[in-house]
DNA sequence: TGATTTCCTACCATTATGGTAGTAAAATAT
DNA sequence: ATATTTTACTACCATAATGGTAGGAAATCA
């Protein structure tokens, strides 16, 4: 039950474009790297999660790099954590249709609903601009 | 962010066992393995997670098997997670006690830290007696 | 033109998951 | 006694996920 890098860096970028998001310029990965420490061809990796998203304007070359489309509170850490995760789901039977038939395995399914309820409910109700504003 | 097989099939394990308990006869992980179709080998492996707690009374050869050494109600779904699952932080500088000084990446340690404690504080309320009552 | 940066495809080492197999030791039933 | 049952323990292994690296094409800007 771990949160991955994969999902930790993708917010680590996400956050660094928050806070520049006033300024409308373009912040090349290059310089979250750097001012990060995480390697730039791991940042490139991770951003290829959000391929169908319109989460950024891009632009290649000198001075390019990302900036984000939309405010800050446009962003729901939920919509970000699936992009980047995939299902979030903490045990997979949550998003079948048909209810498994064990006799004590799904006894705890209840449990397995009820926290991952916690975690989306939380998620869902915070922005990008709840993040940088603490 | 999901929960595996040990942890899923090791609460199996725990609530049959809590079922019978007022029954206090032995149940062996053949039975378990037949009723709720899993393999006998793999609730064996499951079972050396529990190898240094005193959950269990057991017993070899026939008629043997497994109960539990105390009463649902003081069995804690916080406790036996750890002992599944190890450490259940979600991320894994939540434990350590130096704080990282990365830039942003720290930012989002809040927000772990908040999830963390959602997830604690639900499983620490919750024994295996609440979950068989329902 | 050259440097920079996104964009895209491969590749790979390590670890975790989800098991299986085999055997010894203890307890019970016959 | 012996056969059976069951825990207890060790070793092995296939597959997938994690956490990256490498290389190059294409776009953009100075």
């Amino acid at each position: 039950m771990r949160i991955s890098t994969k999902g930790r860096y993708g917010l680590v970028i996400m956050i660094y474009l928050a806070r520049e998001y006033n300024t409308g310029r373009f912040v090349s990965l290059k310089e979250i790297s750097e001012s990060e420490e995480i390697s730039l061809k791991y940042l490139e990796k991770i951003m290829l999660n959000f391929k169908d998203t319109d989460y950024f304007i891009s632009s290649r070359g000198s001075e390019g790099g990302y900036k984000l489309a939309h405010s800050p509170k446009e962003y729901n850490l939920k919509d970000i954590f699936e992009k980047l995760e995939g299902n979030i789901e903490i045990v997979s039977c949550l998003n079948e249709g048909v209810p498994c038939l064990k006799k004590n395995r799904c006894v705890s399914r209840i449990l397995w609903k009820d926290i991952n309820n916690l975690i989306n409910d939380y998620l869902s109700t915070k922005t990008l601009e709840d993040l940088i504003k603490r």
